[in-house]
DNA sequence: CGGCATCCTGGTGGATACTG
DNA sequence: CAGTATCCACCAGGATGCCG
């Protein structure tokens, strides 16, 4: 079998990739990774979330098998989200992202600060050829 | 020092997590971890971005002081692109996320079209309380 | 409580044309 | 070759209102 190839658009595994691209989905995935939460804890959680985006974000989750979505009737109904087996693989990956940017922060601000000081930063660019 | 918290929406960290969110950034990343790379070498290869999203990542992933930018005074002008120290660690992390991609995408699929196929999966959602 | 439907706007990003 | 500049269409996503 062909080997996946990211760069070309029609890729699945692009599509993978688009999806942790969404900012939302990487910040349910690291709050679940630890604990089984309803949809307003998640709402009150994550800060500046709009409902429509959090429904619609686990929808696409659950409908990707990442997360679990259990309905207890109760009045009024509550609802847990928690991950699958397969969403606690992407959950310790994902996380080790957080983990980069937390500990790479303050390099990546004071580059920044850097580059956008001097408009030209290096003059070594000039080599010759 | 407080521990930065993703959650909130001004955190810092927050915003590295959202530097990866963009797809594009990503593949650049992948892309340069093992060869250093010209501006139209890079379009190629990424099928389908434009030459507005490429030189506009670009340019932000060299603020972020991720990629380094050399420029050669050839006619006509030649520019080469390539990761710096910080960014290969970054690059390194990111990768991890293409391969978790490339390993359950399969996975992922199924998911799909189970979910797609009966718009209640499990009955055995309604547990009592 | 946990959503869905509707409406509406701003900013993302594509297309095109031009330049050092 | 390696971009910048301009214009513009589209739709992601916020606000609001309603419902089981």
């Amino acid at each position: 079998m062909q080997r996946p190839n990211p760069f070309d658009a029609q890729c699945p595994t692009r599509k993978v990739l688009d999806r942790i691209g969404d900012k939302w989905a990487v910040l349910i995935l690291i709050l679940l990774e630890h604990e089984t939460l309803r949809f307003n804890e998640l709402r009150r959680r994550i800060e500046a979330i709009s409902q429509k985006m959090l429904s619609q974000t686990l929808k696409s989750l659950e409908r990707d098998g990442l997360i679990r979505r259990e309905a207890f009737p109760t009045v009024p109904v509550t609802v847990e989200y928690s991950l699958t087996e397969l969403g606690r693989t992407l959950a310790v990956t994902v996380d080790s992202l957080r983990i980069w940017a937390e500990t790479h922060i303050g390099t990546v601000e004071a580059a920044q600060r850097r580059y956008d000081r001097g408009a030209g930063p290096d003059l070594a660019e000039t080599a010759s050829r």
